[in-house]
DNA sequence: TAGACATTTAGCTAAGTTGTTAAATACTCG
DNA sequence: CGAGTATTTAACAACTTAGCTAAATGTCTA
């Protein structure tokens, strides 16, 4: 169940272009959300509530450091979290290499 | 430029739980918009809206045979909308198989 | 502690989304 | 044509979302 939460909150944080925007802006490494900000024509409190709503969907991470607040992209959680329902309806066009996420343990069965 | 607005519509298309249930149960086959409509506890007017935003998404097909319409999911379109964004922030994790279209192989083994 | 900087939270408005029911359209058959 | 079935369109209410400005919070430095 938590999966398909984190399933319809990844998709419904993807429907947002700027949101979509950031997430590749962040494929470059790190940036504080005031640099993130400058790169939009929008309010920082606006890029700051999109940040909330990716770092609710497990889309990015945060970390202070001094001052400023910096976002990093959870690449492995985006593609677990849409990767279930691709896979599902077009197995055949795209294929699912999770590398990282998951501790390789555990088994997980099937 | 029709390419980030064929991504757009994608993405708020998927945005819906509903829809993305609509698209997996299309997986099996073409369903008629009155089959769609008598899985999910909604009405059937409120299904033919969400068809129809999946339509104008070019995430499925239409086609009338009598009295019913018969929806089938578009898989190539859908991998195409969201693999650009997909190559874009996850590469590591997802691989495109952008397939023209292949003939079903019987044996699908190696 | 004060001041400056970075970011978030609050409160508001406009616009969009999803569901409903009732009515319209499209097709088949007698 | 008229009835029956399948589906969509229209009109509306409830809720959510995304933007803004102003104010609050957090952290550094002196």
């Amino acid at each position: 169940m938590t999966e398909a939460q984190d399933e319809a909150g990844a998709f419904r944080a993807l429907a947002d272009p700027t949101r979509r925007q950031i997430l590749e802006d962040l494929r470059g490494g790190e940036l504080a959300a005031g640099e993130i900000a400058a790169r939009f024509a929008i309010s920082a409190p606006s890029i700051s509530r999109h940040l909330g709503v990716l770092k609710g969907a497990g889309l990015v991470t945060e970390r202070r450091e001094g001052n400023r607040i910096l976002y990093a992209l959870a690449e492995d959680r985006l593609a677990a979290c849409i990767g279930r329902f691709l896979s599902a309806v077009c197995p055949e066009q795209i294929v699912l290499r999770h590398t990282k996420w998951r501790p390789r343990a555990q088994n997980e069965g099937s």
